[in-house]
DNA sequence: CGGATACTTGATGAGAATCAACCCGGGTGG
DNA sequence: CCACCCGGGTTGATTCTCATCAAGTATCCG
């Protein structure tokens, strides 16, 4: 269940101080921080109330068609965003983590199109849809950061066709732990040692395969020497060999060098 | 080759008179008419230039990796978005039709991290990156309706994930067609004749498939009374069967039924 | 401790990638 | 104007990967 804590994020930690930020150049932290900065001015001000929610492991933070009203930032934890067929098949479509943001999709037309299921035990602040636009509007910072990361999570949009355009199972996979290992390291997580919050099941919706196939491709990379595995426990030995894994595309027939020339048309 | 229009908006096409817009709920066609109407304005404003921008089939409007500083909005015609992979094999990654924002991506790092190519002559109003903060805060309706669109955008790249869920091959091309078909509507266009833009190939790097594979997938939809192929002139016939292939997922086994159980946790 | 879930491993079959040949239409150049 | 070429599309034969079914082990929960 989630549990409100009415605490505003007032001094909750300021870590590190907020950086100057040259236009969109901010890490991913920076949101975070500015809403931190932001919290107390809101809690004076009357329309916007900012707070932060528990959500236990394995509990739902948005429900796919529900009403969508908030956004979230992910303050701590993570968090899988699938959406379930008609069938009752769930099919995972990304990940969250530190400073991502859930619910941007509901924006559309008030219905959330993904839910999103804590991995583990998570923190995330709670934004009032209605309050969005007089944030970015009162902040400039903030609402530079906020741009900055939706482009950031369109982008990342791309990664699941990146992961998907690879047929065979073990480049899949090897991709997946190559954009995970840059996510962690994103977010100021070692990007070496990896601890898988998701079950293999999750790993395999996300790349269109089946479970089975995900033990025996961690099995063929461990046997290579990429990694080394020990349940959700993964470190990456040899991040080159991985990598070469990762780029090994079907093909690579149908000569693809045709852009360079249709732009001269 | 891009020809740029320096013909502003003006009342370029003053179709529709535009809605009071309440909240969020804009049709797509809406932001064009709210650009429209804001392009005069900005003609005599000094900082920010619209321009309308004609591209040639087969240029390609954005090049990825290359540094971003505009912002597209599809004003006519079609364009596929692709990712090219190191080995140079192209993945298309989604396609954009009227009022599909192009380059957006590129905000969080000033590098784009797709490109465009057109599918036919096209047309698109260019956006400088910096006047779009100033543009969203002039105007409200503009704002609000970028940011539906945003949002919109966001979960369409939820059907690039829909559709590659789909193991079987007629599955996905089943998926991508009412997908296709529902996106046309919202173009005002008819939802049972298909135009496509896009070539075989294209598509099946979108399915992740080969093309060859497209090829017999359409046959065996077409077989099935599902649809009239001829040429890329493709009717819907049987829009409940398709709708019933396009459903059928694998298994469905491993009962997904848990996300209320997990709720309840 | 017992039940359930997560994970692993093996055997088998279906389905799609691949290779190859072919047709068709449009554009180019002679 | 015709011949040619090339990219797009279709179809067939073969190969091989991965989904599926099945059984078994490990692990976490109450």
């Amino acid at each position: 269940m989630l549990t409100a804590l009415p605490t505003p994020l007032s001094h909750a930690r300021s870590a590190s101080p907020p950086r100057s930020g040259g236009d969109c150049q901010m890490g991913p932290a920076d949101l975070i921080e500015l809403l931190g900065g932001v919290a107390d001015l809101a809690a004076r001000s009357d329309t916007t109330r900012l707070a932060v929610l528990r959500v236990a492991r394995g509990a739902m933070l948005v429900h796919e068609a529900a009403p969508a009203d908030m956004l979230y930032v992910v303050r701590s934890g993570s968090f899988k965003c699938i959406k379930t067929a008609e069938d009752g098949y769930e099919h995972v479509l990304g990940f969250a983590w530190r400073s991502d943001v859930i619910g941007y999709d509901g924006l559309a037309d008030q219905r959330y199109v993904f839910a999103a299921v804590a991995l583990e035990d998570s923190r995330v602040i709670a934004l009032p849809r209605m309050a969005l636009r007089t944030l970015r509007l009162r902040h400039e910072a903030l609402d530079l950061a906020f741009q900055c990361l939706l482009a950031r999570q369109l982008a990342h949009a791309g990664d699941i066709a990146e992961v998907m355009a690879a047929v065979a199972a073990d480049a899949r996979l090897a991709r997946f732990l190559v954009q995970l290992s840059s996510r962690m390291a994103a977010c100021g997580q070692s990007p070496r040692r990896l601890l898988l919050r998701m079950s293999r099941r999750d790993i395999a919706s996300y790349l269109g395969l089946a479970h089975e196939t995900i033990s025996r491709s961690l099995r063929v990379l461990s046997d290579a020497g990429c990694l080394r595995v020990a349940e959700r426990d993964v470190e990456i030995l040899d991040a080159q060999a991985l990598r070469r894994v990762a780029r090994s595309t079907r093909g690579a027939a149908d000569d693809e060098v045709r852009p360079a020339l249709a732009c001269a048309a």
